[in-house]
RNA sequence: GCCGAGGUGGCCCAGACCGGUAAGGCGCAAGCCUGGAAAGCUUGUGUCCGCAAGGACUCGUGAGUUCAAAUCUCACCCUCGGCGCCA
């Protein structure tokens, strides 16, 4: 959510970033006019709610006639007082709906453009490597090595789960745990969250209400399955103000997600998008001061996972139109898949300045006198388990099918070589 | 799930039976004082509207009664203790 401040002092600052963020401005007019009705019920029911001080100070000293008379109107006044508040809350509702439409503003390093042909490459590290066979697919892998079972998922779920099964779980158990101890040697805090979470915490991330048809919900008890480990490593600050020095604070959090993906049409075929998923989750709490040199930073430690499974990878700074709507600035990291060859997203680091902050409320004070400000939050995938799962699978495949386990990952699998 | 005790400003703690618009303390900051400091004294300390003057709001949340609610009524949430149930 933007600083409602900034969008009326600036309404035409906010017209251009949305315009090159590819949104209607209709979400920026129907603010400006809700606000601006908004500001005065609110206004003429201050100045109602002062005459009815004034005169409940007076009325206990008053007597007979005039006494009754004076209660009288205030019984008006607390009438129309009523009417007012009962407005402007509807207001005030729709004004928030409204605003959650008005995307972050990126910043100026971040190229202006349309969709992902927008995106600029800011990096590469290692060549797509080459093979003097044809290189199979993930899932050809996954159901020849009996490591991951398609249709048993389904039957115990549904379409889009499915189950790691032998080296296929215990690979998967290491990526995880390899990963724990890298971001944990890297200065992060390992967290370990509930996966189910209440409306308040999908509100803070901002997943609520944009996203809310692409999460599961508990209907009995008004939870949502976590979309993300950002939503509850991120909302468990939620109304808090650290003291300056407690910055920054740097999380890593492994935790299944689930996602609807309501419509969900392409790469159905394997495990690139699923219902539920494991991810590690990096999310940083900073000083607004240089937050983004803390995303360079926390782009270095999602790639330092990639380089240390020696797997070919490209980083995307995404352009305006391709970007998250709460991002200021987004690194896409890619693993190349040569099954299919081609490039999979298994990491987006973005830096959301105060724009998440500020839903949730977590705050830090500057000088232990001083009024609070609301802290940046950032965050990363430190990586998706899937899609690294495909890349590792596809990349470390041999000629007779068999999977050579990446060096990395050997003392977590008691040091086997090879998977088949 | 049941019973009991609680939830008051950054923190602690009064006020509630009997409605009159949050007392006091701590911390922190500024000012006065001082050679400097401590102590002391004064002021300030959250949110919203406003250029400002100023005003409004805030006693777990929401509704109700009332001219007026921390205080009365109802529902709900959370914390602690006990019981029950369960892995």
């Amino acid at each position: 959510m933007l600083d409602v401040d900034l969008i009326r002092r600036d309404p035409e600052l906010i017209r251009t970033m949305m315009r090159n963020r590819n949104y209607s401005e209709e979400a920026l007019d129907n603010f400006l006019s809700l606000d601006g009705e908004w500001r005065r019920l609110v206004e003429e029911s201050n100045q109602l709610r002062h005459k009815r001080n004034v005169a409940s100070e007076q009325i206990p000293k008053l007597k007979g006639e005039e006494k009754q008379k004076c209660i009288a109107e205030m019984r008006e006044v607390a009438e129309r007082i009523k009417q007012l508040d009962a407005s402007a809350l509807e207001l005030e509702a729709r004004r928030d709906e409204v605003v959650l439409n008005i995307p972050n503003v990126p910043d100026a390093s971040v190229p202006v453009g349309c969709d992902y042909d927008g995106n600029r490459m800011v990096a590469s590290h290692g060549q797509a490597r080459k093979f003097d066979f044809i290189p199979k697919k993930h899932y050809e892998l996954g159901e020849d090595l009996d490591i991951i079972d398609f249709q048993r998922g389904v039957k115990i779920t549904g379409s889009g789960f499915y189950i790691l099964k032998g080296d296929g779980a215990r690979l998967e158990r290491a990526l995880i745990q390899y990963m724990l101890d890298l971001h944990h040697e890297q200065g992060y805090t390992e967290v370990f969250t509930p996966a189910i979470v209440n409306t308040g915490a999908v509100i803070g991330t901002g997943q609520y209400p944009k996203m809310k048809d692409d999460m599961y919900w508990c209907e009995r008890d008004d939870l949502w399955l976590n979309p993300t480990a950002e939503v509850p490593v991120t909302n468990m600050h939620q109304d808090e103000i650290f003291e300056r020095e407690q910055l920054p604070l740097s999380y890593t959090a492994y935790l299944p997600s689930f996602r609807r993906e309501a419509g969900r049409n392409a790469d159905t075929r394997g495990i690139i998008r699923v219902h539920q998923f494991n991810k590690v989750e990096l999310v940083k709490f900073v000083h607004p001061s240089n937050s983004f040199q803390d995303l360079e930073a926390l782009r270095s430690d999602a790639e330092a996972v990639l380089q240390g499974l020696e797997l070919p990878y490209r980083v995307l700074l995404l352009c305006t139109g391709d970007m998250g709507f709460a991002s200021a600035k987004t690194y896409d990291l890619e693993a190349h898949s040569p099954g299919a060859d081609q490039w999979l997203e298994v990491s987006s680091c973005s830096c959301f300045t105060d724009f998440q902050a500020r839903r949730a409320r977590i705050k830090f004070r500057p000088e232990p006198h001083l009024k609070s400000e609301f802290v940046h939050t950032l965050n990363g995938s430190g990586l998706a388990l899937p899609r690294t799962m495909v890349a590792v699978l596809e990349n470390y495949q041999n000629k007779d099918g068999t999977v050579t386990v990446p060096k990395a990952l050997r003392s977590y699998m008691k040091g086997q070589e090879i998977i088949g």
